[in-house]
DNA sequence: TCCGAGAGCGCC
DNA sequence: AAACGGCGCTCACGGA
């Protein structure tokens, strides 16, 4: 068939067609794989891969899953070839519950190291890259799937296999992908991270190993405190009714009613209406911001945690978290479906849904202050780092240069990191912006290092193009409209890449099999109940830098329980969540 | 009915 | 001169 972008698409359905891919193959090196099954949820029931698409720059083979033909791809996949991928975990994921480990290039990745900031999206790199507008293929699918009255998500299930659209751009799909690894693959190399790419490649794979391996969750629990939280959401929504207020989530609402009863505003959103977040809120003494809370936090709780983790659970009963270990510019992952690295820690209901297996016990490991130790070795900035070698408590020694509690004191020390001023400082405390400033300027005054490098940092991004470069060798992208952000970035970054490389020394010392997840700067894991006082150990022992710029990077490393939710405060009202 | 920007909020 | 960084998720609302 002949694809768009001078592609051909060849369907192999007929031993002459397993022929001549066979002659193909023995011509090429390096292929590109791309995969089409039911649906996005790898883990659900019912899930299954339909396509398998192979091919080069030119030419694309497809395969239909589950035909005579099977041996061929899967030789192909198990060759020990470069195969290149366009988001390879999620292929990677589909593979494996076929038992296939191929290893991959992912042009995602590349596409991140390339260009931090950018969309890395097939479609957007497509016409990045390659000049080439690839969503005409996109557009009739849905057309197709709409005209036979399919949703999206149904759609995939259900497309006839070889229907031509389907096979025609599910094979384009792999065409472009090995033309942007050809695009892609040289502009890694001139942007000084060709090491990073294996790097990532180990990182992503170990991800994807811990998606696959998901969390047990409580499912009896969970449905309780569903119903926990349905009911705090009701109690408040019902008092947000008799105060006037049909829909407390609608902000335009709150902030009438509150008009109404005469309060004063004084924060504004981005489009100038008067703020009404929990900031606001939290300011105004009246019933009604009380329930407006209430029924926000009651509400996100239910949906987003319990109901969340509840309507992804996969076959096997077990959350399978999705990992992006490349999410943010700074390289920071991000994990959805559950979003578990936003899981509540002022309480420990929502968490103890997440359960050790039978036998085991939950624990986690986490670097101190990560970020701070970050930001003084890197800025090497001589008091702060000194405190840290000695031991002292560093927050306290801001409050005490500025002559206030060690609470606030604390404040300012990480809203440092975030680039926050006493604006932020004065909103995030709840003092007067005197006093922020006063804290803010004792913090310039007691650590001159950690301004000095900010300030550097910035020249150097003002030089080259609005481009720094971690210590990892990551290229590093500003907005030039912030470049206040430098610090903040470099430290991010540099933070994660300490965590990801943790992550290859505990595959190396034959600890990854504990691990359950990643949060940013710690571990959670399993072990044996006998074992996991020494697992914590050697987790705490193999995730620290001894020397770190100058600084050691501690671990602090704990035995939760039979629980995640086992390390946090439990809820002071244990009889509704029991 | 679908889509997307915006607001809000959970975590580090 | 000052500058609150990063993510994922839900809901309401207005426009196509």
């Amino acid at each position: 068939m002949q694809a768009p972008f001078g592609a051909t698409v060849c369907p192999v359905r007929t031993e002459a067609d397993a022929e001549a891919y066979t002659a193909w193959l023995a011509s090429v090196g390096t292929v590109a794989v791309d995969t089409e099954t039911t649906g996005l949820d790898v883990f659900s029931p019912g899930w299954s891969l339909r396509l398998v698409q192979i091919g080069d720059g030119d030419t694309a083979w497809v395969f239909e899953v589950g035909s005579e033909f099977d041996p061929l791809w899967k030789a192909t996949l198990d060759s020990g070839r470069a195969l290149i991928f366009h988001h390879a975990t999620y292929d990677l994921l589909a593979l494996r519950r076929l038992d296939l480990y191929p290893s991959t290039f992912d042009t995602k990745t590349l596409a991140h190291l390339v260009d931090p900031a950018g969309q890395h999206s097939l479609k957007k790199l497509c016409v990045e890259l390659l000049g080439a507008d690839a969503s005409e293929g996109d557009e009739k699918l849905m057309a197709h799937f709409r005209s036979n009255g399919w949703k999206k998500g149904e759609g995939f299930a259900k497309v006839d296999l070889r229907h031509p659209d389907y096979v025609l751009y599910s094979g384009l799909d792999v065409v472009l992908t090995f033309r942007l690894f050809q695009k892609l693959r040289p502009l890694v190399v001139d942007s000084g991270q060709a090491h990073l790419v294996d790097f990532e490649r180990r990182v992503s794979h170990l991800m994807a190993t811990l998606t696959e391996r998901g969390m047990s969750v409580d499912k009896s629990y969970a449905y309780q405190l569903g119903c926990t939280y349905d009911a705090r959401r009701e109690a408040a929504f019902d008092q947000c009714v008799i105060m006037g207020v049909d829909n407390p989530m609608s902000t335009k609402q709150v902030r009438e009613a509150l008009k109404a009863e005469g309060v004063t505003f004084t924060k504004k959103t981005a489009k100038g209406d008067y703020s009404v977040d929990e900031e606001a809120l939290s300011l105004i003494d009246h019933p009604l911001a009380a329930a407006v809370l209430g029924v926000r936090r009651a509400g996100k709780f239910r949906k987003s945690y319990v109901e969340g983790t509840l309507a992804v659970l996969g076959a096997d009963g077990r959350s399978h978290p999705w990992i992006n270990p490349l999410a943010a510019r700074t390289g920071r992952m991000a994990v959805s479906r559950p979003p578990l690295q936003q899981l509540p820690s002022s309480d420990a209901d929502v968490r103890t849904m997440f359960v050790a297996d039978p036998g085991h016990l939950i624990g986690a490991s986490d670097y101190s202050n990560v970020e701070l130790r970050v930001l003084a070795a890197l800025a090497d900035e001589r008091v702060m780092k000194q405190a840290f070698l000695d031991g002292s408590d560093l927050h306290q020694m801001t409050a005490d240069a500025a002559g206030v509690d060690r609470k606030l004191g604390k404040m300012a020390n990480f809203l440092t990191v975030y680039g926050g001023g006493p604006q932020a400082l004065a909103a995030q405390a709840k003092v007067d912006l005197r006093t922020a400033d006063k804290v803010m300027s004792a913090f310039k005054r007691t650590y001159p290092g950690v301004d000095r490098w900010g300030k550097k940092l910035q020249m150097q991004a003002q030089a080259s193009r609005y481009q720094l470069r971690t210590a990892s060798g990551r290229r590093l992208p500003l907005d030039r409209d912030r470049i206040y952000a430098a610090t903040n970035y470099v430290v991010q970054s540099t933070a994660r890449d300490v965590l990801a490389q943790a992550l290859l020394r505990l595959d190396e010392a034959g600890l990854f099999g504990h691990l359950l997840m990643v949060v940013h700067d710690e571990c959670v894991w399993q072990a044996p109940a006998a074992d996991a006082e020494d697992v914590a150990q050697s987790f705490k022992e193999i995730m620290s830098f001894s020397d770190f710029h100058g600084l050691p990077l501690p671990v602090d490393s704990e035995v939760y329980g039979a629980s995640w939710g086992a390390g946090y405060q439990q809820s002071t009202r244990p009889e509704e969540a029991a």
